[in-house]
DNA sequence: GCAAGGTC
């Protein structure tokens, strides 16, 4: 009797597959490697009485890696990956000894029935098992074909019966895009992360990390956290104004209406349409409109919702996720937990399914309820061909499976039960109604019955108050319109959750990698998470990101994979050949890996790396230490650059209200004119017109010390304030303002710079509804309330003696030259003459 | 010590 060896991809599978075709009559052992079991049972095969053996491989077979001495990192120039490098491939996991195993049962074997996944990878394992098998199989004389695909989109018993009658072969083609796909993988990831990790290490002692990582999953997936903290950090809140209008009707309490403008960006505007609504008396109803809603049961649930779910509602990261339904599948408690699939197989048996929870305290009553009165028929989802949804497979409680097994087998259950129940059903309500010229709204939704928000609450429609019972016609009593100032907010960190989406989106990654990736940026150290589960970028994570934007943003797009990707299409489906195609994109990374090296040196993205305490900065192109302010915090200032030697500016904070000036680190340890020393930060420079300097921002002699000048901090915003730049005064001002400028003007009394200042309409504190001054903070009458120069000892002229400023009405102003360093030199042809020392 | 993809 011939005998045909059957493999599939995992132990699992080939255990349901031997069940379905040996009708439940086949015998099991292990194999040689413990994990691998074979399924025997007798049948027929091609018209003649076989021997089926079912068994499986875990995985992939083999790994492609560098041939030894290509893996020391010491003698090997990462350039030289990209093509001198040899690759061979190697047992994916040693330990399972599967070519060994796959040997001892294909011996003897006539022909090969190859069961694996039906995907590429699937198509790429299929040669893998092939290579080790067909050396040790029997040879048929003749032209007969010993090796068959089977196909199947399903585990269901017709689709494995299906398949099993109309046998294929493997396809060649699909296998040599995922080839092509691992060599490029290893290839451009190991060149890059090698070259990386050696240059910084190079430069600088003690990184967050060891390992500079890159690879074109990992590092679009840091991309996008570090895209959403730029948009976070460059935010400019904008001032919107919203008309809040509230009207009752007879005794019933009052409800307020949504602006059919929503909002306007001009205050002037939002007023003129207050003025307009209230040339109305009533708010007349226009329209009553009530529909009926519904609000979908969820879809079968599939490996990247519970993922998102478990991070989002149930605080659990995805690896961890993936580790907790992994032990759950094994115990048999659900499905099996890695599947695209959001559609139920046509012969799955919910009914029995539902029926294994009806006596879980936890849901028997809904569960009891929908067997009694009939399921609801699932939504149509996607079929991947892979495997079913993940469900519960058997009732189980808290105790057996532990706080996060239970938290998450509870979710599986709930969200399987949800997908069997009704929609839940609602009544939108919308009133209409016009004030004056203005229309506004307001809707209200009652609940018609729960459906599936029942098992899921969190889902449910929340409660609201409801809407006073009304008719076209009838008119509500106006009891307040407001027009209420706003601001558009920044958006907050990327949540795990929305992460997820993202990479699912643009194809970065796959349901099983998913959580390999997100590990991998945290493990690094580029990204931390937050509480909610939000992944804040670190220091090195967004430096890295600005690095590649700065040298070559294609390295970090999401776009890198995909682009990649159709090329390996085109090899799959046969339009291109397997050798062009990897040369071709061999050749394009090694040009960018090449530019990258020439770039990164006299890239500014080094100085910006810092060190722990002492706080310094290192530049790796001069190979110089650059030491910092100490006692504060210092971060990155926008990107500005010093103009003197394009250096990035930093900005350096004594604590959340307290003094802050930016320094450029070259001039901090270099000082770059005659009157200025070592340890200058901005607000003691004298560049004639840097918008950072003392000159630009300067605007007197401090009230305190002999030698201090105040110097305006434009972030210091709405609490404005002005700092000495020698010792440690604090003079608040303007308190809310909109904006505050240094004037190029000087007072005539005091030679004081100006000051402009911008208030808000309705905030101002100026007379007669005036929103904008310029004048003298020593001097001018107007300033004299806002600002708060009492705490400090007056020694401004102005205010020196006390009286000066009444007595005399103009001041005696400053000693030319009398004062160690003087404010804004009036000379600019001095501070000129000084910039070309 | 490195990638990404399978799976245990």
């Amino acid at each position: 009797m011939r005998t045909v060896l059957m493999v599939a991809e995992k132990p699992s599978l080939a255990q349901s597959i031997a069940k379905i075709l040996s009708k439940g009559s086949c015998s099991s052992r292990k194999g040689l490697n413990g994990a691998c079991s074979v399924h025997d049972y007798t049948g027929s095969f091609m018209g003649q009485n076989v021997r089926f053996k079912m068994t499986s491989v875990c995985g992939h077979v083999m790994s492609l890696d560098f041939t030894g001495k290509y893996n020391n990192w010491d003698k090997v120039d990462p350039a030289e990956l990209f093509s001198k490098a040899p690759t061979e491939k190697k047992e994916a996991n040693p330990k399972l000894n599967m070519v060994k195993f796959l040997q001892v049962e294909a011996k003897g074997c006539d022909y090969v029935v190859l069961w694996l996944d039906c995907d590429k990878e699937g198509e790429n394992i299929c040669f893998e098992v092939l290579d080790a098998i067909q050396p040790v199989m029997n040879k048929l004389y003749g032209n007969e074909r010993t090796v068959y695909r089977a196909k199947f989109s399903s585990i269901t018993d017709t689709d494995i019966w299906n398949a099993m009658n109309r046998l294929g072969e493997p396809n060649k083609n699909e296998a040599l895009s995922v080839d092509a796909r691992q060599e490029l993988d290893l290839r451009i990831g190991c060149a890059f992360t090698r070259f990386q990790t050696k240059y910084f290490q190079g430069k600088y002692g003690n990184l967050d990390s060891s390992l500079i990582s890159f690879g074109p999953c990992q590092t679009p997936t840091l991309g996008f956290c570090v895209e959403r903290h730029d948009k976070i950090q460059s935010f400019k809140p904008e001032t919107y104004w919203v008309i809040q209008a509230k009207v009752f009707k007879g005794k019933e309490s009052p409800i307020t209406l949504d602006w059919d403008r929503v909002r306007v960006f001009d205050r002037e505007i939002g007023q003129m349409f207050v003025n307009m609504t209230k040339t109305g008396r009533e708010a007349l109803v226009e329209s009553v409109s009530k529909k009926e809603k519904a609000k979908q049961r969820p879809l079968a649930l599939n490996t990247v919702e519970m993922l998102r779910v478990a991070s989002s509602a149930l605080g659990m990261g995805p690896q961890h996720t993936m580790q907790i339904a992994e032990r759950l599948y094994t115990q048999g408690y659900i499905s099996y937990p890695r599947t695209e699939t959001t559609h139920y197989p046509e012969n799955f048996d919910l009914k029995g399914t539902l029926r294994q929870q009806a006596n879980n305290s936890n849901w028997a009553e809904t569960v009891k309820a929908l067997l009694s009165e009939g399921i609801n028929r699932p939504r149509k989802g996607a079929d991947a061909g892979d495997h079913p949804p993940i469900t519960p497979m058997r009732s189980a409680s808290e105790s057996e499976l532990g706080s996060d097994g239970w938290r998450l087998y509870e979710y599986i259950t709930r969200h399987f039960i949800a997908t069997v129940s009704h929609d839940c059903k609602y009544l939108q309500t919308t009133i209409t109604f016009r004030i004056g010229t203005e229309g506004f709204s307001c809707t209200g939704k009652a609940l018609i019955s729960a459906g599936f928000t029942e098992i899921m609450p969190w889902q449910g429609i929340p409660l609201e108050e409801a809407l006073p019972a009304c008719e076209k016609g009838d008119a509500f009593t106006v009891d307040e319109i407001k027009l209420l100032e706003k601001q558009t907010s920044p958006p907050d960190y990327l949540t795990e959750a929305e992460l997820i989406t993202l990479m699912e989106k643009h194809g970065i990654g796959t349901d099983a990698s998913i959580p390999v990736h997100i590990n991998n940026i945290c493990q690094r150290n580029y990204v931390t998470v937050e509480n909610g589960r939000k992944l804040k970028p670190t220091n090195l994570g967004i430096v890295l990101v600005h690095g590649y934007y700065k040298i070559d943003v294609e390295l970090v797009l999401p776009t890198i994979r995909s682009a990649v990707e159709k090329q390996l299409n085109l090899i799959a489906l046969g339009k291109a050949n397997y050798h062009q195609v990897l040369q071709h994109t061999l050749d394009i990374f090694k040009r960018k890996f090449h530019y990258f090296v020439d770039s990164i040196a006299g890239n500014v993205l080094m100085p910006t790396v810092l060190y722990a305490k002492p706080s310094r900065l290192h530049c790796s192109h001069c190979d110089e230490t650059y030491s910092l302010p100490q006692n504060g915090a210092i971060k990155l200032y926008k990107e500005l650059k010093c103009p003197l030697d394009e250096f990035e500016l930093v900005l350096w904070t004594s604590g959340s209200r307290g003094k802050s000036y930016p320094l450029c680190p070259y001039c901090f340890s270099n000082p770059p004119f005659r009157d200025m020393k070592k340890g200058m930060g901005c607000n003691e420079c004298t560049h004639p017109s840097c918008p950072h300097s003392l000159n630009s921002l300067g605007i007197g002699q401090c009230v305190e010390c002999e030698t201090g000048v105040l110097v305006f901090d434009p972030n210091s915003g709405p609490k404005w304030r002005m700092a000495c730049n020698k010792c440690n005064v604090v003079v608040h001002f303007f308190e809310q303002a909109y904006k505050v400028q240094v004037s190029q003007d000087s007072c005539e009394s005091c030679e004081a710079s100006l000051v402009m200042v911008d208030f808000h309409k309705a905030r101002s504190p100026l007379a007669e509804g005036e929103t904008q001054h310029t004048g003298c903070v020593f001097c001018d009458t107007v300033f004299q309330d806002l600002v708060e120069l009492k705490h400090a000892t007056m020694r401004h002229p102005m205010h020196r003696g006390g009286g000066a400023r009444r007595g005399r009405g103009r001041g005696r102003g400053r000693r030319p030259g009398g004062r160690g360093n003087p404010k804004k030199p009036k000379d600019k042809m001095a501070a000129l003459a000084a910039y070309f020392v």
